[in-house]
DNA sequence: CATCCACAGGAAGGACGGGGGT
DNA sequence: ACCCCCGTCCTTCCTGTGGATG
């Protein structure tokens, strides 16, 4: 009686379609990384001084998106480590989520056991902190900092230059940098000191091919999947629609895991091919609300005029969308921002992808910015109004 | 061929709330 | 208790601009 029981609750939990779902997450580092093997050679080459605690070059490693570059690197200094747990330390930076030299300081510092403040102090006592730390510690550190272009893009090379410079400042080197970029052109803008320090050596990760993906997806699936539930045909489609994004093994993942995720809440236990396609849709559908339901009020309402102009009209100017945005802002009885961060704001929703905001030349009547939405505008709309009884009223 | 539209977008700076140091 | 620094939004003032029009 007990097993049935036992069965029920576990086929319950378990569902029947996965596995082990968490094998399919993006920051999951598997334990084999296929096609990546010429990378974690050179990787591992160059880190080589490591075993005998000296310090390694500084890296910068090139490459799209979801091509592998976190998770070579983490997969390499995760082993490197397990075989000289004594020699290093390392510390991972995502400099998207840790996007000031502030947070960059302070995430460094709470990875050797030193608490910081979230905010607060200056830039220039935290890095004071950090040198005086250097100075305690004996072994080596090795500093992988991911995205590095935002951070660049966002707050110029100074953090860069000095973190390249603090070996110098504590006269014996300790530190080591590993930058990871998928921006390739992103050193134009960097002083050359930074960018000569920062690649003393270099990797490039080339982008999957639709074939390579669907290795990839092939042996993840056969660990995270039950039997029978992906079929090849699934595999192949997952893997066609990555590599049309230039070969984003992340993006392939997250199609089949959401594929899964459809079939199992639809009680099935085979995804199908409609599965991906929904799956597609899904993801962007979340990321549009995610990002649009976290917006500042003025943006969400700069929003809701757009949607509300394209009612009669493919694209409105800048100039039209801050008409409808301020008759909003005078019904709901607020002050308005001026036309200057109108301009801005528009911006911002292009760059998430929203909507987009193209400039044109129109010769006698002007240059300004057509815009048009380019999401899901039920969604855009929905996550507007969520929790917000104020812009709801004004959808009419 | 100069003009002039309807803005673009850079520069500087400020209000404000959160969070320190001393 | 008081001062300082931070990031986030936002303002003010500004110079720049491609091409239809007169």
């Amino acid at each position: 009686m007990s097993d049935i029981i036992d069965a029920v609750l576990s086929s319950l939990s378990k569902g029947k379609v996965f596995k082990a779902r968490e094998l399919l997450l993006p920051d999951y580092v598997p334990e084999t990384l296929p096609h990546r093997e010429e990378q974690i050679k050179k990787l591992v080459e160059i880190l080589a001084p490591l075993a005998r605690a000296e310090r390694p070059n500084n890296i910068f490693i090139y490459g799209l998106t979801g091509t592998g570059k976190t998770a070579v690197t983490k997969f390499v200094l995760k082993n490197l480590h397990k075989r000289f747990p004594n020699n290093f330390i390392y510390i991972y930076i995502n400099t998207r989520q840790s996007d000031t030299p502030y947070r960059i300081l302070a995430d460094i510092l709470e990875n050797l056991n030193s608490k910081v403040p979230y905010t607060g102090l200056s830039t220039a006592e935290l890095f004071r902190r950090f040198l005086k730390k250097l100075n305690e510690i004996k072994s080596i550190i090795v500093l992988v900092l991911d995205e590095i272009d935002v951070l660049a893009k966002k707050h110029g090379d100074d953090i860069l230059y000095r973190l390249t410079r603090a070996n110098n400042e504590l006269g014996k080197s300790k530190i080591s940098i590993i930058g990871i970029t998928n921006d390739v052109k992103f050193t134009e803008n960097l002083d050359p000191r930074v960018v000569s320090s920062l690649s003393e050596e270099e990797l490039v990760f080339p982008p999957y091919n639709a074939e390579e993906l669907e290795d990839i997806l092939k042996q993840r699936a056969s660990l995270a999947f039950n039997e029978g539930v992906i079929s090849d045909e699934v595999v192949k489609l997952c893997a066609a629609l990555a590599a049309r994004d230039h070969g984003d093994a992340r993006r392939a993942l997250d199609l089949l895991r959401v594929a899964g995720e459809i079939a199992e809440r639809e009680g099935r236990n085979v995804v199908t091919i409609d599965d991906v396609e929904k799956a597609r849709v899904e993801i962007e559908k979340d990321r549009v609300f995610e990002v649009v339901s976290t917006l500042p009020f003025h943006s969400k309402l700069v929003l809701m005029a757009i949607l509300l102009g394209l009612k009669g009209k493919n694209t409105l100017t800048t100039g039209e969308v801050y008409e409808i945005y301020s008759s909003l802002t005078k019904k709901l009885g607020i002050e308005s921002v001026t036309q200057r961060r109108v301009s801005d704001i528009l911006n911002e929703l292009d760059m998430i992808g929203v909507i987009t905001a193209k400039v044109v030349n129109r010769g006698r009547y002007g240059k300004t910015k057509e815009v048009s939405i380019a999401a899901n505008k039920d969604v855009v709309l929905k996550a507007i109004i969520e929790k917000d009884e104020r812009l709801a009223s004004m959808w009419s």
